[in-house]
DNA sequence: TTTTAGCACTCAGAAGAATCGAGTGCTAAC
DNA sequence: GTTAGCACTCGATTCTTCTGAGTGCTAAAA
């Protein structure tokens, strides 16, 4: 569809514009070392370039921008694969270095690690636990009638909640319930508790423990899993660097954005694998309409279960970017089965 | 020190001020209600004023606004206590009813509400949790030879690690040394777990627990509480509606502020009892010399243990907000006390 | 002695005018 | 098909003017 030569055009547009932020003239162009033809020809084929809609004009008297459809033309046709420097390899490995405990953990860290070696946000959208699996339950009296619940995944994740339990219910009591949920419900998903209890294990739970109308919303309770995944960001004040963010509304309403943070975990959630380029109004969102977002899951058990993204500009270095989460999210896998033990 | 008079003009300067951002004339005030004489006697007693030090005058013919120094002379003596609308109260007290189960929910909680209620920006610092006693530790195996630790407190805040068991021991040493624990360390500070072990109970463990020495290395990871109190922020974005951010540069370096959280870590850190009011350059930062910090202890059995504050323009409606951060830090230490089911 | 009216003066910010220059489109020659 | 040349466009920058809110000072009134 284009011309060899309109390619290179395009592809020296984008390469400039990623850089300066400012619209390229053809002139600017005509003094690059790959072109080899006069300012004239170039205006030529960038009037070309615009009336095909790969490229937009400011204003009359100002060079060209890429448009929308530029990009993405560039994204899926001229992307040159980015060479990493020796010294942010380097600097990569050092940083992947450190040691974390907790999944969560790895979460944050990739988080602020990703931004501040992209200076663009990130995120990171921790994985759906609701496939884990039930390891051990817990009960921990406080006060009173105050207790602790703890609930451990066989991930290892630990979900806690503090709760009061059913008037009338002996220690003993709870004591058998506890037994009964470990010894029935171990190895189940968390997500299945709740059916299985009311399914299955109801009639023989009446038999088993005393007052079970009381202890039943207190079971509720403690099996709920609001299996709803946990969004990490970081980075936003480094968009403030960015001339494209000089204007404070623009600013807000990009935090404004980042708060009701329901809207992006949406934007992150299709979990195809491999790394995905949203371009500008690509992701229907009016307040990032200038802005591209990169995700791609990383994976456990070989199974995609969370979303690495980042949020720059249109005009941002696509290469880097592309190999930097895709290396992130790799490693990513990488650090989880570790944590897990799993080879 | 000041006339009455000269009171009231630098009181009603620094009203006006409050909501209109704006430097106040002597004929704007003139026209004030409770001011009766004219123009230009209000002249001669704002160029006092100033003199003095209680006002500024960004230009010659410009009118004036408040110092650093007036306003500190207006929380200090001229502040009338805020009258919450009956539709504030009842707000208020709405707001507050939602159920929290964990203490690190409350202070989430507080914190995002503060905000919203005052427009500004809030901290809360979380307490100090060295200060609780062990109530119960347990280590659940996951695979091979990874674990999970968990220690909760005698405020029903559980602690989690992921660990990996030392080789060689068998889960029956690891039974007995959990046993062990809990046995002779429960009721005790957080903050004393090792020293007791390493003082009284090393010895004993040795006799009873076979490898100790393998064991020893496990149990620091374990017992190793990192006491440092967690900081909650919120409604930085709203900052951004002040006409006095209007510039990115500002805004960009209140939010790198926040980023190095341990800044305002410090800053919150004094614990006097009664609200504080820190006034521009009073923080001795640079970055925020135009705002002030409203702060105040809540209390748990009595002793203040955390913080919470309230980060705004110099100028803003100190009244009102002292009132509300009040009102937090009571309503805070009920519901801390609610949560630990203590009288 | 204190207050006030009157008036000349100041100065930031808005509005307008002039200029600049990067970049274009078109034409005609190569 | 390519390029040099040239008139033209228009945002940005700079300079200028204008405006008006607000002041300080003086002299008269209370």
């Amino acid at each position: 569809m284009l011309t060899k030569r309109q390619q290179l055009i395009l592809w020296s547009i984008i390469d400039d514009y990623i850089v300066s932020a400012e619209p390229v003239g053809s002139r600017t162009l005509s003094k690059k070392e790959d072109i080899q033809f006069s300012a004239a020809t170039i205006r030529n084929e960038m009037a070309d370039l615009e009336e095909m809609g790969f490229l937009e004009q400011p204003h009359t008297s100002a060079g060209r921008i890429p448009s929308q459809k530029g990009y993405r033309f560039y994204v899926d046709h001229l992307l040159k694969p980015y060479m990493w420097t020796q010294q942010e390899v380097i600097l990569l490995h050092e940083l992947h270095q450190q040691k974390v405990d907790r999944a969560e953990k790895v979460f944050e860290h990739a988080s602020i690690l990703l931004s501040r070696f992209t200076n663009y946000m990130t995120f990171v959208l921790g994985p759906k636990m609701s496939e884990s699996k039930l390891r051990h339950f817990q009960v921990i009296p406080l006060l009173d009638r105050t207790v602790v619940s703890i609930l451990v995944t066989d991930q290892g994740d630990v979900h806690q909640q503090r709760l009061t339990m059913p008037e009338g219910i002996s220690s003993d009591v709870m004591g058998k319930l506890v037994n009964f949920i470990n010894h029935h419900l171990s190895g189940m998903p968390l997500q299945n508790l709740k059916k299985a209890i009311e399914n299955e294990l109801k009639d023989e739970l009446i038999l088993y423990v005393e007052r079970y109308d009381r202890v039943s919303h207190f079971l509720d309770q403690v099996l709920f899993m609001n299996a709803q995944e946990k969004l990490f960001t970081s980075g936003a004040n480094r968009m403030m660097d960015l001339p494209e963010f000089r204007d404070v509304d623009k600013v807000k309403s990009l935090l404004d954005l980042i708060e009701e943070s329901d809207v992006l975990v949406k934007l992150l959630e299709p979990r195809e694998i491999g790394v995905q380029v949203k371009i500008g109004y690509e992701n229907h969102i009016d307040e990032i309409r200038d802005c591209s977002i990169i995700t791609t899951s990383y994976l456990f058990n070989g199974e995609p279960v969370g979303t690495i993204g980042i949020l720059g500009p249109t005009r941002m270095d696509y290469g880097k970017i592309i190999g930097l989460v895709d290396f992130f999210a790799k490693d990513f896998s990488k650090q989880l089965m570790n944590l897990y033990e799993i080879e």
